[in-house]
DNA sequence: GCTATCTATGGCGGTTTTGCCATAAGGCAA
DNA sequence: TTGCCTTATGGCAAAACCGCCATAGATAGC
């Protein structure tokens, strides 16, 4: 039997373009340390230690993607996280992780 | 007060990777058709509608992540879904989607 | 042996991402 | 106004990614 796509082509496209917003690393530590609440780019910018314009535009595409909203205050732009999923996110991320540990650890032993 | 990253750049960088391998809509296919179980090579470069050393690619990069594992029976190559939370990944995606789409109404409402 | 099939790898252009620099835009204070 | 601070944007070069072609390796069957 012919194995097909469960879902449209631009369902898939859409999700991987929420995936491919958080495989970055400095982008994964600015939405950790705003799980804590919001902060501003100077803030983030002091915390991924890069280029305030750098820190923009990571900022930039997290906010394409839907991840993260901003607020102005003033000269100072905050930003915050705005899905809650996160926390599930990170649970599977590790999950994935620590297999991968145990497997690294069984073809050691073996 | 200092922000500082909550863990070592080592581990975002562990979790960028699994999210980056996460982050192509063909990878997601696969995965999608993989969840009811093990396929062959040629049944997902099928699925995908690429070339096959293009799929191959793709699951090499899965594989790397330690997303999936692969299991050889004579001429050929199954590959099977290793870790168990994908399904909450889909929930966290599809969550931040259906969010974007109630951000994009009141967008055009207002 | 030879051939056909399935998969993985190398290579090559084209596209995308990334990071820094420079700079522009906007707000606050003196 | 002038100056300072914060943020966003354009540009550029380096790197990574992507897709296909060609091909090599391995296995099954003849």
């Amino acid at each position: 039997m012919k194995v097909k796509p469960k879902h449209p082509i631009e369902r898939y496209e859409a999700r991987a373009k929420i995936a491919k917003a958080l495989g970055h690393p400095s982008r994964l530590i600015m939405l950790d340390a705003l799980s804590d609440g919001e902060l501003c780019v100077c803030e983030l910018t002091e915390l991924v230690g890069a280029d305030q314009s750098t820190v923009s535009k990571h900022l930039s595409v997290l906010k394409q993607a839907g991840i993260v909203s901003d607020r102005k205050e003033g000269v100072m732009t905050f930003y915050r996280v705005k899905v809650g999923c996160l926390q599930g996110f990170w649970q599977c991320i590790e999950s994935v992780l620590k297999e991968n540990l145990k497997t690294q650890r069984a073809a050691i032993g073996a």
